[in-house]
DNA sequence: ACCCGTTTTAATCAATTGTTTAAATCATTT
DNA sequence: AAATGATTTAAACAATTGATTAAAACGGGT
């Protein structure tokens, strides 16, 4: 027997979905509102304002993001376990919500729209000493020379990409549906192999 | 002495400018009047509607950035020099317009968005004879075993994300914005190495 | 049964949206 | 200069937007 949502939490999920997947001048308070099965005059009862409610769900989405990061950094495994482990568990995760990245960037690349605030996050990563564990990599020679930018953007573009382009690159090259999750295994062995490959050259 | 834009391109160019930087639910007709210079009723006296000049200006931007792909890949060169030019294009282009990616990304995600309508640009590529390179430079052994899609998306996500992610890894890093250029010109070397050597590997 | 704070509802608000209209202006031809 | 068609303008349209209101319904405590 299933527990009923409170009608707040109904609003907050309903939110999350519809923002998902419209953004947020790409959806109204009323649509969230009828998704949720409750009343308009709701969403600002719990929630303010429809801004207010669209910063929750970013903020939340941003954290569940980060989160695996935070995680498997601050871990007692080598720096190439550490990378591996990132690129497995990101392509599961969003595997889970493919609309995830699209909405975090295309959001923070609208004016006057979100911005990240929850800083503690790359902190948590900075404190988990990887930085050292780089650092003393590239001494060893065991890693090449590669900045935190570089290093950063390399795994994000080859985890994130692939699911923002789905669209894309489906009609594209006429992928149907179903063969989507087939094509993003196999890509996900080509981005593990190629990366670690390139970071951790065998001499 | 500046030549005189008409009514109609003044429009069209605005619409690319202020779509480009919104997306299509983002802003409205009369802010691209603005941009204009030009009165709210002429958008519609020469496009007749907000979606049909969205749709103009979609059109064209895939187009600009298919051109690049097809003009390579027609070219008289070897598979491993198209790639590493495809590259180079590609990050001199999206610099120059480093709004476009996202923009058709997002757009083609949002429902009853925008669609691909021109296949003619990818037909031109199947046509330019690259298919039957990859598969001579499969049998010889010179290239890796990979499908079209995963070298598609091997490119266009290393190509493509850096831009698109750059407001979300500058505020996670912390990183100017007069540093990003130096930054991408760096980003640049280290896909092209990695893509290079992962799919051409010296036996 | 009554009270009282919380939750929910339907109705309404002013502002903004894309689009249309009808009149005014412009440019070209006769 | 008169006439014609194309262009531009200001005003208005109905629909939708986020948000607010006041009243109704609910629920626990006495």
């Amino acid at each position: 027997m299933s527990e009923e949502l409170s009608t707040e939490l109904k609003i907050l999920e309903a939110a999350k979905k519809v923002f998902l997947a419209k953004g947020f001048s790409g959806c109204t308070t009323r649509e969230i509102a009828h998704e949720a099965g409750e009343n308009v005059a709701l969403v600002n009862y719990y929630f303010r304002s429809k801004a207010a409610l669209f910063d929750q769900v970013f903020q939340s989405a941003i954290e569940e993001l980060m989160y695996i990061l935070v995680d498997i950094f601050k871990s007692d495994i080598s720096l190439k376990e550490k990378i591996a482990e990132f690129i497995d568990r990101e392509y599961a995760f969003i595997s889970s919500f493919p609309g995830l990245p699209m909405f975090i960037l295309s959001e923070l690349n609208r004016e006057d729209g979100a911005q990240l605030k929850n800083k503690q996050m790359f902190e948590m990563v900075a404190n988990s000493g990887v930085f050292d564990q780089m650092k003393e990599a590239q001494e060893s020679g065991e890693m090449i020379e590669i900045d935190l930018y570089g290093i950063t953007v390399l795994l994000m573009s080859n985890c994130h990409y692939p699911f923002i382009s789905k669209n894309f690159v489906s009609s594209l090259l006429g992928v149907a549906d179903e063969h989507f999750e087939t094509l993003m295994d196999a890509h996900k062995i080509h981005v593990k192999n190629m990366i670690l490959t390139y970071l951790f050259p065998i001499k």
